[in-house]
DNA sequence: GACTCGTGGTA
DNA sequence: TTACCAAGAGT
């Protein structure tokens, strides 16, 4: 691993930021240095690319111009602005700290990243890229592009994927901060990483700082950051019941308990929730329809007939599951009241206007596809 | 410290 | 299709 002397860190400072205030990006957080507005970019920031985050945040500006607005918002349009953006608990997370500083800061931002870090959804990375851009606070905002950026200019070769290597980042990067300018250093630390010293294929030929950077110097470039693979998702078999009656499509809202929290599915079931009814035998479709059929007649007390709805399972990855989603419908004559099931029904044109995980689109879609045509205009 | 938690893009 | 990545935080 390299070390910098006080000399080099004084170079590297002056021709980072020159090529930043020549090249830095022109983003519509970057307006200005309120602290709402940079707060809000960074958690829609938080493993998110910035080419996805800016029709959100012009669109969420819009809807919740302050903090104020954030902190009353009513949830629904709180998840609907943040549809399709992912990590949901990010949104829920963003009230409850809009609500904090509303209520128990009586609107005035902490302007220390060790007191920005007490709000919900405020962790070591975003207090400190807030405290630097906001506040002028000389602290090292510590995301993917520090340590993709440092540990190629450093070669330093402990394991990113490690919670603890983010200690060594902190304390190696803290010294070289321009104490000046510590939020446009920070910044230009994430343009650097995000064109010049990207993942893939990156250009250091070209890059401001190539002379600073060692493993630029020992044509080790692409090993670097060292990183231990995930584990590949978990495969989990689903159903989607998909109940229809003169009332509209059942929908069901996801629980505290449940990922997709606050977010409106139809009714799904995973198998093995099925499977331990009866025995642990491998259950046919047949059986599991059964199975379900019988549920809904005596706990939900809402009588269905399922079929199965033609085509591929819906297949939809996370990051830690892979949901093989199968489709089974039932046609009511009549609207069932919903007594022991927690549900609404909703008409097939207004479930667009629910917030919906991308899941749910894709169940849509297949159904559409599968001899119903438009039905919801998700197509 | 290891898991959990979304989506879109790219090789 | 698979694998991996992109301005992480909460539990």
């Amino acid at each position: 691993m390299e070390h910098w002397s006080a000399t080099t860190i004084q170079a590297f400072r002056q021709t980072l930021l020159a090529w930043y205030d020549r090249e830095g990006r022109d983003l519509p957080w970057r307006q200005d240095q309120d602290p709402y507005h940079v707060w809000v970019s960074e958690v829609m920031l938080q493993q998110t690319q910035v080419n996805t985050v800016i029709p959100y945040y012009l669109n969420f500006m819009a809807t919740f111009p302050t903090v104020n607005d954030l902190a009353s918002a009513d949830q629904e349009t709180l998840l609907k602005a943040w549809q399709g953006l992912g990590y949901y608990s990010r949104a829920r997370n963003l009230q409850r700290a809009a609500q904090q500083v509303v209520q128990d800061y009586h609107g005035k931002w902490p302007e220390t990243a060790a007191g920005l870090a007490d709000l919900t959804g405020i962790g070591p990375y975003t207090s400190c890229a807030i405290a630097s851009i906001a506040f002028g606070e000389v602290v090292p905002a510590v995301d993917g592009n520090a340590f993709r950026v440092f540990s190629r200019l450093l070669m330093i070769e402990d394991d990113i994927a490690k919670p603890q290597t983010r200690k060594l980042f902190e304390q190696i990067i803290q010294p070289i901060v321009d104490p000046t300018r510590p939020g446009a250093f920070n910044q230009a630390i994430m343009d650097l990483g995000s064109s010049y010293m990207t993942s893939k294929n990156p250009d250091t030929v070209h890059s401001p700082v190539r002379e600073f950077d060692a493993s630029f110097k020992a044509d080790r470039v692409r090993e670097f950051p060292l990183k231990t693979k995930a584990p590949r998702p978990k495969l989990i078999p689903y159903y989607a019941v998909i109940v229809q009656s003169p009332a509209g499509f059942l929908l069901t809202q996801r629980t505290a308990q449940e990922m997709l929290t606050g977010y409106w599915t139809f009714p799904l079931v995973t198998q093995t929730d099925l499977q331990d009814e009866n025995t642990a035998e491998p259950a046919s479709l047949d059986a599991d329809i059964a199975t379900l059929e019988h549920r809904w007649a005596t706990e939900y007390q809402v009588p269905v007939k399922l079929s199965p709805v033609g085509g591929q399972p819906v297949s939809h990855t996370y990051t830690h599951q892979r949901w093989q989603v199968k489709l089974l419908v039932a046609v009511l004559a009549k609207t069932p009241t919903l007594t022991f099931y927690p549900g609404k029904w909703v008409s097939a044109e207004q479930i667009v206007d629910l917030p919906l995980p991308k899941v749910q689109e894709k169940i849509m879609a297949r159904y559409e596809k599968q001899g119903h045509p438009g039905v919801f205009g998700v197509n």
